[in-house]
DNA sequence: AGCTATTCATAAGC
DNA sequence: TGCTTATGAATAGCT
């Protein structure tokens, strides 16, 4: 149709090959316009041209999402809804292992235990006397081995306070206040950490924890725009 | 076309219709094809019939999903992506809480306690302390009260057992040796747990969870098929 | 974008 | 559904 036949293949000249397109698109929506309105039928048309132009045809009373989402769940192995049934299950599979994680903790920290036996919490008992034992033996470690470091830095520190302090005499010179303040702020740390902060640390670490709550989601329905 | 003009509406006869959608249907998949080949396009259709008989035309070299890919994202507003990235941060916010809820459980087992400072430590030996004495007072009333009930309950059955003695000896008939069994396994049990059995329980109470590993998911995505 | 000469799609019928 | 054919539509090549 036109003035001549034409071979089916790659227009070259990119003008012709852009008009030709835009020429046959036009064809194409009017067909489907005619086919939807002839045989009462849902047709979705989506195209790019070579030059990444988009044009999309859609039947009237209904929209390309809902025709994707026919044509996946009628024809074909889902595309998607196999891989958000997965998700789903995950998040499903998480949020139980959350609350069980959850709910151990809460044992271990002496809540919750209406529901265990006798047997249990002669275990739990003795798994806590286990930890406790363990991590005041850690503990008492840290606290030496820091002891130590601080007790070579005060060492270092009075030695060089002495040094320094010889070496005023020796010079009759005006005080370095500055130095001075310095060599103070060490000893001050140093002290506080060998006799222990008094403040009664409340043990509930969680480190680089997002919000835990206010994560409820709407029914996760892809169906539908 | 064809040998007649025809108005551009529904066909009222099934059979027509039909035959009309089949052969129009031809001519658009037709022309979408072409137009693939002249004009260097990609192009999807997707048809249903009156009566919900399904088609598509997809251009060689891509797919159905990847065009509408495509639609997606460089016409409309996102239909479903942004749910995607909504459940994808959901699934890794629960991740990441459950890492830090592991990692609290092992440090109250008295693992993992590198990273922690004195501080922490002092709190953890402090939380841990406290728990372990209140499962043990837990342990006792659960003991306390369990003990109660079997000692009833071996009252009750000795006296059941003395009832019947009693009637034997009155009645110096035959031995019921069904009943006599019942009652001493009545006995049994009862000290047993009296006793508390010598069974050391490794405490590790995780009831209704799911698997925790092999969980790994290929990265999530949805834009291909 | 408009204009035709042509080719093509297809309505009607079998 | 497939084939045939008369006829109207689509469009290639030009302007």
């Amino acid at each position: 149709m036109g003035r001549g036949k034409i071979e089916i293949k790659k227009i070259e000249n990119p003008t012709n090959r852009q008009v030709t397109y835009s020429k046959r698109r036009a064809g194409i929506m009017k067909k489907a316009k005619e086919l939807t309105v002839l045989c009462d039928a849902q047709v979705s048309i989506i195209m790019f041209s070579s030059t990444k132009k988009f044009s999309e045809f859609c039947s009237p009373g209904t929209n390309t999402k809902q025709i994707f989402d026919r044509y996946q769940q009628a024809c074909q192995v889902d595309l998607w809804s196999a891989q958000y049934e997965r998700m789903q299950n995950h998040l499903k599979n998480l949020k139980e292992i959350n609350d069980g994680l959850r709910r151990e903790i809460r044992q271990r920290m002496g809540e919750d235990l209406d529901g265990m036996d006798i047997e249990e919490l002669r275990g739990l008992e003795q798994n806590l006397h286990d930890s406790l034992k363990t991590v005041r033996e850690r503990k008492y470690h840290v606290l030496q081995t820091q002891t130590e470091t601080y007790k070579k830095k005060v060492k270092h520190s009075s030695e060089a306070y002495n040094n320094f302090v010889r070496a005023l005499q020796m010079k009759e010179d005006d005080p370095v206040y500055g130095y001075v303040d310095d060599e103070a702020s060490h000893f001050e740390g140093a002290l506080a950490l060998a006799n222990g902060s008094s403040h009664m640390y409340a043990f509930r670490l969680q480190p680089n924890q997002p919000n835990l709550h206010g994560m409820e989601y709407a029914p996760h329905d892809l169906r539908l725009a």
